[in-house]
DNA sequence: AGCTCCATTTGACTTACATCAATGCTATTT
DNA sequence: AAATAGCATTGATGTAAGTCAAATGGAGCT
């Protein structure tokens, strides 16, 4: 299925039937209050899925929205369908038992992430989980999603953001040229998020 | 197995090999930064598992520390096994599958509960989800878990916590004696989580 | 009873982050 | 080219919750 910028793959509460594999461009998972406010939970790119968990739960609804930030290309796999392959197939289904597992640890580390650390370590981690390459000290970065999206993925205003992201460059941690970031000194980097001296 | 009150039945980091089930007890899942900061992610009660995830997930550390909060009685099933038997009953799997699913959801909840709604929100939150009662409107509530473990539960400080259960009794939504805690009016109480109006 | 050890409470003060509002900037539309 | 719209930045101000320190109150021990 194909989907353009900004459309809606399914919102949370709707009824639930298929979960996805996002072949090309990236999707977001995001919660939100009746009183509009929603956060972003995750920001799904290529090469990997969303929403199986919810079709192994046995519940009727989607827990979340998912919307496309970019055009975008996905696999729908009726939840119903993939079951029947499943029972058939213990090796997979292990697969699946170790996929999930990952996805709770990677749940755990955002949630300690959120409650045990500042804004300004989220955001440095954040960086640096995106670093690629591990032999340099320093590293290019394009911002392939807008700030207010990064913002609402760690769970800070824009305003915020931008001031940290201001105060990083002025300590010469980073430089910033609109979605184009250079981390100088990355080293130094995750000693201070290993150390949180931020 | 048999744990004494503040035992510590594994640690962050720790090699891992089995999983638990809760005879009798309770124990506290705890993450821990360097400095000394920790957070209860979760309190395991009677009848229900932790660390099953780990096991899955083929990681060789426990990615939480535990210890039990009371006398507790556990069963510690080893992992290697555990996964043998699944490899021949693909129902068992399935359902493995589904109990994972759920917790992912119940952390995605979490998740958005801390980032979207205040500490107010989630101390109402926290004493409505004990309720067992649905029928009447008034409900008695015995804190098995000591307040500043509460507190951290839900990531506030015990201050903060002493505070808001002030303000609440002020006005006459609950009363409290020791850990006897009476909700007066719990379709008000209802309400004010559903709409936020705290 | 008196003493010690903790957990909890209370008060005074601080702070990280949010909110509000104004402005600049780029991209798209007309 | 001018107009519109949306994101990002910046400054001024507000506030929920944290910190620090002291008081209170039980539970257990001698």
């Amino acid at each position: 299925k194909e989907y353009s910028q900004d459309q809606i793959i399914f919102q949370q509460g709707e009824p639930l039937n298929c979960f996805y594999y996002v072949c090309d461009g990236a999707v977001k998972l995001t919660r939100s209050t009746r009183n509009g406010d929603e956060k972003i939970i995750e920001v799904v790119c290529p090469g990997r899925t969303f929403a199986e968990a919810a079709i192994f739960m046995g519940v009727p609804q989607y827990p979340v929205s998912v919307s496309a930030i970019k055009r975008s290309t996905l696999v729908a796999i009726n939840g119903k369908e993939f079951i029947k392959i499943l029972k058939n197939d213990s090796d997979l289904t292990l697969k699946m038992l170790a996929h999930l597992s990952r996805r709770l640890h990677w749940m755990l580390s955002e949630l300690d992430k959120l409650t045990l650390h500042n804004a300004s370590f989220r955001i440095i981690d954040y960086f640096l989980s995106h670093v690629k390459n591990i032999s340099s000290n320093d590293y290019d970065l394009e911002l392939d999603v807008p700030k207010r999206d990064i913002a609402s993925r760690l769970s800070i205003k824009p305003e915020t953001l931008s001031r940290v992201l201001k105060s990083l460059q002025e300590r010469g941690l980073i430089t910033i040229q609109d979605n184009h970031i250079h981390l100088h000194n990355i080293f130094m980097l995750k000693r201070m998020v290993e150390l949180e001296e931020i």
